[in-house]
DNA sequence: CGCAGCGCCTGAAGGC
DNA sequence: TGCCTTCAGGCGCTGC
């Protein structure tokens, strides 16, 4: 599942790519999650942003084009249309190639909105700081995770207090701040551990081109090397890399979480 | 407004 | 081998 680290990463593959390409043409599938994407047609392509897991292609004409990749989206410039039952948009860009949206599961959306009117894609709007802006501290992490009474993880997966982290990279840095997922309220010194556990474990996995377990390709097809240095997500069974004791899995709030029992207390 | 619960989707994996 | 069930989960929506 596209998280921080793989939508970054496809994000720095397609802005050299996009910038100052006008989108000549467009088709999608027939779902309102991703017609939107013909509304840009005729608009030329400013920048490639990223703010959390969403990419935004800011357009010359004032509005954005905003993609999120669900759980099995990737993106992808090839110089003909691929013959993919898969690809539920694609974009023909002035140059003759095309930026193809395959998204397997349907889960991710698109949008073609004014620049800022995020009305239409309420998490977007509502969410916290990015995690690898300066504008997520430890102090705005604390108070916004203060706000809540639900579990820690739950609200990591929020996207409220900071933006950008889902199931990987959030049981990556719980294990590694040493906090329980379904904790409910945590000290200043723990907020400022998992602050700094959150960002280390999104450049990790950044650096390493991002986590491919099934489906995540990056901009060129590639796979990343991520899943190889996961400490804690998807071992469940197999021993903890700092006690040796063996890790554990529950669901809470409907999703399965991994940890241990041993360094991560309630 | 916060939050719990459900639905959207499909391929893979496991049971029989 | 083949059919059926379960599972994965980010996010939008509904209703309390």
């Amino acid at each position: 599942m596209p998280e921080l680290p793989e939508v970054e990463t496809i994000r720095r593959q397609l802005s050299p790519r996009l910038e100052g390409r006008r989108i000549r043409a467009a088709r999608t599938h027939e779902s309102e999650k991703f017609t939107p994407a013909q509304d840009a047609v005729g608009a030329r392509v400013r920048a490639v942003d990223r703010r959390g897991k969403y990419l935004i292609a800011l357009l010359d004409d004032g509005r954005e084009l905003i993609v999120h990749l669900g759980m099995t989206g990737s993106l992808a410039i090839t110089p003909a249309l691929p013959r993919d039952p898969y690809v539920r948009a694609w974009w023909q860009l002035d140059d003759n190639e095309f930026l193809a949206y395959r998204d397997v599961r349907r889960f991710g959306r698109i949008h073609c909105v004014p620049s800022g009117h995020y009305s239409a894609v309420p998490t977007l709007a509502g969410q916290g700081p990015d995690a690898l802006s300066p504008d997520f501290t430890p102090e705005g992490f604390h108070l916004a995770l203060r706000k809540s009474r639900r579990r820690i993880a739950t609200q990591l997966l929020s996207q409220k207090p900071v933006a950008g982290v889902g199931n990987i990279y959030g049981t990556e840095a719980l294990w590694a701040a040493g906090i329980h997922p379904a904790a409910r309220q945590i000290s200043r010194p723990a907020a400022e551990k998992l602050h700094a556990a959150v960002v280390q474990a999104l450049e990790a996995g950044l650096a390493n081109g991002g986590t491919t377990l099934r489906d995540y390709r990056n901009a060129k097809g590639e796979r990343g090397r991520h899943q190889h240095a996961l400490a804690c997500y998807g071992r469940s069974g197999q021993p903890c890399l700092r006690c040796a004791r063996p890790l554990q899995h529950r669901r809470y709030d409907a999703r399965t979480l991994t940890f241990c029992a041993g360094c991560q207390p309630r």
